[in-house]
DNA sequence: CCTGGAGTTGTCCTA
DNA sequence: TTAGGACAACTCCAG
């Protein structure tokens, strides 16, 4: 009698370097693998609109993926331990094998089924395929997780990176004929709005797009990195984030691609920056991991207290890109089309909200969560509480990004404010970034009306920065 | 246990 | 034009 092995896949959609995977091949003689679909299982977090239809896309590339193995990919709708249970008696398998998630609620579900698999004789077991070390994997040279992100990353150039220890798969033996299943399509993961439409243009889910993208960043991006990544109009980053957080690729296949095309050029310097962002997911998890409570309340306790503004219309201008402010409207443009906005975007987009408009930071966070194809809960946190000044590691109070500023260091010609806010293109570059400073001449000779062509802003820069300095110096003094 | 250096991403003003 | 200091103080972390 052969023996079976379930490979439970969650956002680990890949072949290669698939911990998982390789061990059910390695100690078994037919696999089934099978994608659970049940998204209460992460509540409050349940998965947004743009990550459900990444999800469809990726797992419609996936189960292509397998098929070309000749096996097929077994999706089913369901409460994950009674479907486990279910598949695991209808193949007579002999074990369950996952890649381990890190979110609060995920992390409570999996110990629980793996429990509930042990008390019925199942054997479970889980791997890290998501990080380059998980969060209890490193501690402070006195115990303890961390909480200043250069420590963390300096530990992590002092370890020995794991190595890739599994390659792709030469062939997969499938449990014949495959159970019962759905296909992605009957999952309804794709929005009824179709605002979605032009994501397809930038992204392609799925192990070869992942691929794809990292060829193109080795190729063209990765030796120009450290300066190109902060312009937001340039090809200066990987745009590796959803692929990542998907699992069509690992960060171990990243690192490691980079380091060793780094160093046939003798180019490790140039490279560290970006090491050091794959370092930053990892500390994202080391945080959510060791301090669940932040994905919902504030690090800094003084913050539970603060009197953020109930703001609607500020908040919607800004989902919708309409706040009259060139580089926030584009920001929020870029991401509303295609489900991603560049990083130094965000921080911006992030500083504006909580801090010139005081709006709860949970408000922003809610949003990217339900917009970004690479909503992930760990990165998300720690980049809104960052922003916010309440998080672990977070940015003084005093920081507050100058959307003017800010253009015309990273946006001088203003080609990003061209490229997502077309209504103002013709502004001379000297205005592009602060429409409201143009002499009225300027803009009659372009026919531009103030308000009309383009919406004047929500809030005056210097007099929201100054009270914010306030507020934020106010908690200060009250909080100790 | 003590100590001292350090901490992703900024802005504004002054000299 | 540009460089440097103020904006704060606190806690973290390694030696």
């Amino acid at each position: 009698m052969p023996s079976t092995a379930i490979v439970w896949i969650r956002r680990d959609l890949r072949l290669t370097d698939n911990p998982a995977l390789n061990v059910a091949l390695r100690y078994h003689d037919q696999i089934v693998i099978a994608y659970i679909f049940n998204d209460r299982e992460e509540a409050p977090w349940e998965m947004g609109a743009a990550s459900r239809w990444w999800l469809h896309h990726g797992l419609v590339s996936f189960a292509e993926d397998l098929k070309a193995h000749g096996g097929a990919l077994v999706i089913r709708q369901g409460e994950s331990l009674k479907t486990l249970i279910d598949l695991y008696n209808e193949t007579r398998a002999d074990a369950v094998y996952w890649n381990r998630l890190y979110e609060p609620a995920v992390i409570k579900r999996d110990k629980f089924i793996k429990r509930e698999l042990g008390k019925n004789g199942i054997v479970a077991k889980s791997f890290n395929g998501a990080l380059l070390y998980e969060p209890w994997d490193i501690e402070k040279e006195g115990g303890g997780p961390y909480k200043i992100y250069t420590p963390f990353s300096r530990r992590y150039f002092q370890l020995p990176l794991p190595g890739i220890e599994h390659g792709k798969p030469a062939s997969l033996t499938f449990v014949k004929p495959s159970p019962a299943h759905l296909i992605p399509e009957q999952l309804n993961l794709l929005p009824e709005k179709n605002w979605h439409n032009e994501f397809g243009n930038h992204w392609q889910p799925g192990e070869a797009g992942a691929n794809e993208k990292l060829k193109q960043f080795l190729d063209e991006v990765v030796l120009r990195y450290t300066t190109d990544r902060d312009i937001p109009a340039t090809l200066g980053v990987s745009r590796l984030s959803p692929h990542l957080h998907f699992g069509e690729i690992s960060p171990r296949q990243v690192w490691h691609a980079v380091q060793l095309y780094a160093s046939f050029r003798q180019r490790e310097d140039d490279v560290k920056p970006y090491l050091k962002q794959l370092i930053w997911r990892d500390f994202a998890h080391h945080l959510l991991y060791h301090f669940p409570c932040t994905s919902h309340k504030p690090f800094r306790e003084q913050f539970v207290d603060f009197q953020w503004r109930q703001n609607e219309a500020f908040f919607q201008a800004w989902c919708e890109g309409k706040t009259g402010i060139p580089l926030i409207d584009a920001g929020m443009r870029e991401l509303w089309r295609t489900g991603w906005m560049h990083n130094r975007i965000r921080m911006l987009v992030a500083s504006f909200l909580t801090k010139n408009g005081l709006v709860h930071w949970l408000e922003g966070a809610k949003w990217f969560w339900d917009a970004l194809v690479d909503a992930s809960l760990a990165n998300n946190t720690m980049g809104w509480q960052w922003t916010a000044g309440c998080g672990v590691d977070a940015a003084p109070y005093f920081r507050i990004f100058s959307p003017v500023r800010q253009g015309g260091r990273f946006d001088q010609q203003g080609l990003y404010i061209k490229k997502w806010v077309p209504e103002i293109a013709n502004l001379p570059e000297k205005y592009i970034h602060q429409p409201w400073a143009a002499p009225a001449s300027v803009l009659s000779s372009i026919n531009f009306v103030a308000g009309k062509s383009y919406p004047l802003p929500i809030v005056d820069l210097s007099s929201s920065r100054k009270l914010a300095l306030e507020r934020y110096q106010a908690l200060k003094s009250s909080g100790q």
